[in-house]
DNA sequence: TATTGTTATACTCTATAACTATA
DNA sequence: TATAGTTATAGAGTATAACAATA
């Protein structure tokens, strides 16, 4: 028990006196993919909500504009599929996206509507996809573009047959 | 206007009376690495809460389940920074794993709990820790050990400074 | 005075079940 | 009869603000 335990625990207690604190024991949660996509995926949505969010557009809100604008006429149904949602939780979705005066239900047949953006829609998600853009290049700016293209390709392999 | 066109058309209407659809636009979201992200991520969630879940534990329970047993007398606020939450946050989460007889609340001052593993906590912990890796081995089982390793490390370079 | 845990409250996201209208 | 959208309702997860007790 010579000075090296005690310099250990002098630099713990500085260290808290500063309002640090040891770091925790993580046990097996460091091993788990999920633990480390949940880390990521916080930090990317605050980023996101930060960057791109000024306007209340969360990304579930941006990926849904993305896809009725790609797919002018969608029906609910479909997107909801889309999306992984019962077609029940798309409705009050599309009515937020009405509300705010970007999408716009067409009746399509008499039980069933097309989406379609309104021209503030469009133009909104003009600015959404350069304000995207740019939180994008943040998220990867440390890496480079092979290691950008090699994440994706690894990601697309995690359980695949659950997609 | 050939064939070709012919053909596509007829497969595109043989493949939707097949009941599949023509593939929806998904316009940018292939590029982003957030979109990857939310699908893999409920992939994993949906595959724990099958082979993990039966006791009613969620990954963001079994998180604190093994962060408890990792630092024993935890105190609630600490928990909570780790797991970023805030600590009102905490306390339901404290309260069901309570209500489930898994972890106990000592008092360390008059103001301050220290949490800990019961018996039954510990057993069933033990458990989950076993169908946990059964579940990750699930995950990544298309990844080689190089290709886990990459994964991690790529995942740990996004966003570094936001977390 | 600052910290710890708690309560009251509310908001977001999502699901299930039941209902209406219609294909 | 099956499908599209909606409504009512509920549950999980999380936050903010205010409060009591105590360091």
């Amino acid at each position: 028990m010579g000075a090296r335990l005690f310099d250990v625990k002098q630099s713990g207690r500085r260290a808290r006196r500063r309002g640090e604190s040891r770091a925790l024991a993580l046990g097996i949660l460091p091993e788990l993919i999920g633990y480390h996509l949940r880390l990521v995926q916080r930090a990317i949505f605050a980023d996101f909500a930060e960057s791109v969010g000024a306007e209340g557009i969360s990304p579930g809100l941006f990926g849904v504009l993305v896809l009725v604008e790609a797919n002018p006429g969608l029906k609910q149904q479909r997107l909801a599929e889309a999306a992984h949602l019962d077609r029940s939780s798309l409705v009050p979705v599309i009515d937020k996206l009405e509300a705010k005066g970007l999408v716009e239900r067409r009746a399509a047949d008499r039980r069933s509507n097309g989406l379609f953006l309104t021209a503030e829609g469009t133009a909104l998600l003009r600015s959404l996809k350069r304000r995207v853009r740019r939180h994008e290049r943040r998220v990867v700016e440390n890496l480079s573009a092979r290691e950008q293209r090699e994440l994706i390709r690894l990601l697309g392999r995690i359980l695949p047959g659950k997609r």
